[in-house]
DNA sequence: GAGAGTTGTATTGTATACAAACTGGGTAGG
DNA sequence: CCTACCCAGTTTGTATACAATACAACTCTC
């Protein structure tokens, strides 16, 4: 990450994620130059990039805009990542070998570990996420899966969903991990596809929630001033 | 397609797909600027976008080489459309509305003349095929599952099929589409689904045969040399 | 006062120059 | 003979200048 185009992307990423440049705010390169330290050349290559994963969009006349995600954006991606994971678990399942089993089971572990810990460490839990499903994306061995995923990874998304929640939830997911695992042990994809199916299909209604009851607090808030 | 950027995406995605520039070959950035007649800075461009459809890859140090797809490689990206253009069927058939029905259903007629002609007119079955894949996908209002496909839609592909295809072969891929309208007409999204995953996967395996035999012609032909 | 044309400004697209990084080969030292 | 290193030639990355286009405000006309 020390090429300039990649800190002009990671930079602006996280303005848009953040809130700083609002849904709908026009990104003018020059100024996302300046903003970055960088010249327009690199900026320009990174809005291509967040084009691509949607997080910006450009008008018919070529000016780029934050793209503003509704739920129904987030759940449409959802059930992207429902579908895609899933693939990459029967995938996975099918040519897994005994040790990258132990490996996801030791990164579980560890997984279990931040939940337990007195306040659970949901910055260790991501960590461990995130590890967990790379791994079965390796073991799944499909470049193609790979990429598409890397355009959806609204890895923002999981992680405010993830401080939503409570020890109880972040237990579920460690179990449906487990289960994975067992899936993977006696290969069978079928299982395996399920399972992943109904693990991000639940982290979507975590997220679907925790936006609910944001917006009514939201609401409150507005109606207060 | 008048910017120099999509005419350097144009040109050499048709030198690497008509073998002109084939597999590994080293992409030097100003050789292609000359070759399609603009700067570096477009056919950079160009490159990033090449890359992201994992037409070309690049090196640990940067540099870009034109992407060897073995018979595995086009197989998962088969998969991958199975996958996704059954979504898309599904979500189409949920939404789809009966004048948009209608136009489908013109599509496929003007795709059994062109299978009907004299002489069977692959060019038009392609553009037929084309837009009838383009009617549902708009049908589907589904951002995201449209750029992904975008960076999956290997034409070329395709239309190496289609040549290999008897008019017997082309009027099963009509009667597919007849099928697929018909689960539409009834809004049933499992139909539908189901449908468009046997239509990828038998075009799949159309491209497979083709392949193999492909394959022993240049074993004769090398063999001869 | 409304609408079409016009012009100045803002913004993006392209070309080019230069800097940094990599490649491959040759040479010195072990 | 092998290794390590270094140097010239390539190739990519970034900055900047300029060209093309879009936008918005202002006329001018009716």
């Amino acid at each position: 990450m020390s090429r300039a185009s990649d800190r002009a992307y990671a930079q602006v990423r996280e303005m848009i994620l953040s809130g700083e440049l609002p849904s709908g705010a026009h990104l003018v390169e020059e100024v996302l130059a300046e903003r970055c330290g960088v010249s327009r050349t690199p900026v320009r290559e990174a809005l291509r990039r967040l084009e691509a994963e949607l997080l910006v969009k450009r008008s018919a006349t070529q000016r780029m805009y934050v793209a503003d995600w509704s739920l129904d954006d987030v759940a449409e991606a959802f059930d992207l990542r429902a579908v895609l994971e899933s693939m990459v678990a029967r995938r996975a399942a099918e040519k897994i070998d005994a040790q990258t089993v132990k490996r996801l089971r030791a990164c579980n572990n560890a997984i279990k570990q931040a939940i337990c810990a007195e306040v659970p460490d949901v910055g260790g839990f991501l960590d461990g996420n995130r590890e967990f499903h790379a791994i079965i994306l390796q073991a799944a061995d499909s470049p193609r899966l790979a990429a598409l995923l890397a355009t959806l990874i609204e890895q923002p998304v999981v992680w405010r969903t993830a401080h939503q929640y409570g020890r109880e939830e972040l237990m579920r997911s460690h179990h449906e991990h487990d289960e994975l695992i067992a899936a993977f042990e006696r290969g069978d994809g079928g299982w395996a596809e399920a399972v992943m199916a109904a693990h991000v299909r639940r982290a979507f209604h975590a997220y679907a929630d925790a936006h609910k009851s944001a917006l009514s607090t939201d609401a409150l808030v507005e109606a207060a001033e």
